[in-house]
DNA sequence: CGGAATGTTGATATGCCTCAACTAAAGTGG
DNA sequence: CCACTTTAGTTGAGGCATATCAACATTCCG
């Protein structure tokens, strides 16, 4: 299985330098891994968590819970995120963290993060700005769920999910997992389940996507991203992979 | 006119302990004061600013310019707010920052604000929580725009900015100030203008809230409260005044 | 004072939601 | 290993909330 170290550091260099010393801080963090089943919650709204969460593999995800007891996704997260990053410095969670599929994380304690930003601020630098991405991609959410039509909306959020898994290197040639049901894709992109469904044909129909069995198959790439008016600067990737 | 080291200092201790010499340290910044005309831009889609903004008084906004031309506008910004504290960790910006009405801005270079990052760790810290805060408000804005209908999102919306209001010392009594058109508010809130329109009057209707002349007026707090199922945890307001 | 931006109202169209039924696949226990 | 149950996906029909179009009222502002 993927080795901590090395999947934080991969994601922190995507955009950031980090001196030698600073590698070696991060290599010198405690941390255990532990697996998670599909649906499993690892931090709940209203917690206080102690520790922070790496991504090694496997899918997870933010969503709130509303008063009427249905869920809003609001994120996914793959190798090398860090889905909790703000409750290092938010008193209570806002909101919860669940595993998609099966998946493995790291848990690193808070105190041994914020000990070493003030030691090498380089660290804390990075992780910050790996926190400032993950708003551009709440903003870019927010644009997309209030301003695209059912089939655009979700064009643009297969764009992301493809990009972000090339830019983890989890994604096959021309096809990355998305291990998520069509209700929560809905409960994703506000969205009904009925629509949801022929929302997926209609894409389908275009040529461009195929949804099947978990996976994202790419058949027109530049298609698809016309579809969804998709411009992934947003997601700050330095070496973007051509795709 | 509101000095700068006030306004930010009262912002950041909203949430943060600052030791005396993170003060002097915040108190040693340079800056300037911009007047900022209504719709004025202060950064671009696309920039690399240098300079980060601190809201000293009026409101900002931030928005996306969508391949269409119209805009989707992401959040708004009162005294003391940093609208743009990602321009300092992140190179190009992925949207823009604009003032909605009259305001007036500190410009504080980014090179003197990591210096002090590196120096005085807890005022990094401390603007880091403010831009965690803010992904927390986008978080809630996904959420109120995709899933609750047009009555409800625009309370929650009302709900929020009053609140915040109150937070930031810039309300009266039961009203603050939204000098927001409602072609604006629409292209917040993803709706049409007619909708907005008729949603506004359906509010008044409930008797819960006015808003008259760039002014909302609040009637009924726990009514428009309920109206848009408003929880302000996410806001992460250590003392909210009462309301 | 005249023109532009803002707000208001009515009528019509439509995209998406809801309800409902059914199929297919996957997991479970005897 | 097969009956049984549950979950996921699919399809059709009807209704409603919201978009769109269009006209007019009002306020703002140069």
């Amino acid at each position: 299985m993927a080795d901590m170290y090395e999947t934080m550091l991969r994601k922190l260099r995507e955009h950031s330098f980090l001196a030698q010393e600073d590698v070696a801080g991060i290599m010198s963090l405690n941390s255990h891994v532990r697996e998670l089943r599909p649906d499993e919650d690892i931090v709940r709204q209203g917690d206080r968590p102690q520790l922070s969460v790496v991504v090694l593999g496997g899918m997870l995800a933010r969503y709130h819970t509303l008063a009427s007891g249905t869920r809003q996704y609001l994120s996914f997260h793959i190798a090398g995120d860090m889905p909790d990053a703000q409750g290092l410095f938010l008193e209570t969670m806002d909101h919860s963290v669940c595993a998609i599929d099966d998946a493995q994380v790291a848990l690193v304690p808070h105190k041994e993060l914020l000990a070493m930003f003030v030691v090498r601020p380089a660290v804390g630098f990075a992780v910050w700005r790996e926190t400032l991405i993950d708003a551009a991609i709440f903003r870019e959410a927010i644009t997309n769920n209030a301003s695209r039509a059912a089939r655009a909306r979700m064009a643009h959020f297969f764009c992301e999910q493809y990009v972000r898994a090339r830019a983890a290197g989890t994604a096959m040639p021309g096809a990355c997992r998305l291990p998520l049901s069509q209700a929560q894709i809905g409960q994703t992109l506000g969205m009904s389940l009925v629509t949801v469904n022929r929302t997926v044909q209609a894409l389908r129909a275009t040529d461009s996507v195929e949804l099947r069995e978990k996976t994202l198959q790419i058949k027109d790439w530049p298609r698809l991203q016309r579809l969804g008016q998709f411009d992934p600067d947003y997601l700050h990737l330095k070496g973007l992979p051509e795709l």
